[in-house]
DNA sequence: TGAACATTTGAACAAATATTCAAATGAAAT
DNA sequence: ATTTCATTTGAATATTTGTTCAAATGTTCA
């Protein structure tokens, strides 16, 4: 006999370990959560945003974004362990700028929710 | 006359004025990261992975990502508050379901970049 | 109406995270 | 070599955030 809703009968424990087979690994999920987390932050956010223009040194993205460039070196660190920019030292100056373009995509696409 | 790298000079404060002026505001940037920070914690995004694959009440959720009823009721109600799920009620159950499809493009992007 | 079930809420605690400030490192120029 | 400039680091504080437990709400069915 088949209730209308679940009311967690056998029917539907079937359907969650179904569903639970092809969930990805806890290990998966937390990757995947990183880089979100690293998109959350405000500050973290608007660096990402800016070197997505072109990119830049540190005391320059301290101008456009805020902050203490001490900070501003906090995040990006985050940013670089987590491979969502790069760097390479052009004389006394650090040029940050995006890794790859999955980030400017996932921006995009968190760009566009934003406007519904 | 033009330094290699940037030392600070003029010049470059203007890119940094022609950045600035096309930069979303400090608004916009914050409610970009509510979303990606909503995806950030591992137990909530495996709420939406879940969600993803089919509705579902707060039982089988909890059945499915672990942890106890309570708490994912608290996770799903800061995924409903950031238009991430939405929910119906049928009868005695709450049947959760993802809000619009932006969330899965997200998802999936976020995705793409774990498997690099 | 009251008993049973599903979900939500609030408050308290615990854990994770950003920000600040001072000091350290790295690179270039004098 | 030492001074100057650019960036990074570490430790401390402050803030935010998740999780837990107990109680409350809403819904159905007898």
């Amino acid at each position: 006999m088949e209730k209308k809703v679940c009311g967690h009968e056998i029917e539907h424990k079937e359907r969650v370990e179904k569903v639970k087979a092809d969930m990805l690994s806890e290990l998966e999920v937390e990757k995947m959560a990183e880089i979100f987390a690293v998109l959350s932050q405000p500050s973290r956010l608007k660096l990402v945003l800016a070197l997505l223009k072109g990119d830049m040194c540190v005391y320059h993205l301290t101008e456009l974004c805020g902050g203490t460039v001490s900070g501003v070196s906090h995040q990006l660190r985050i940013l670089r362990d987590k491979n969502v920019v790069k760097t390479r030292r052009l004389g006394k100056n650090v040029e940050y700028s995006i890794a790859d373009e999955h980030v400017r995509e996932i921006v995009e696409k968190g760009r566009a929710h934003l406007i519904c």
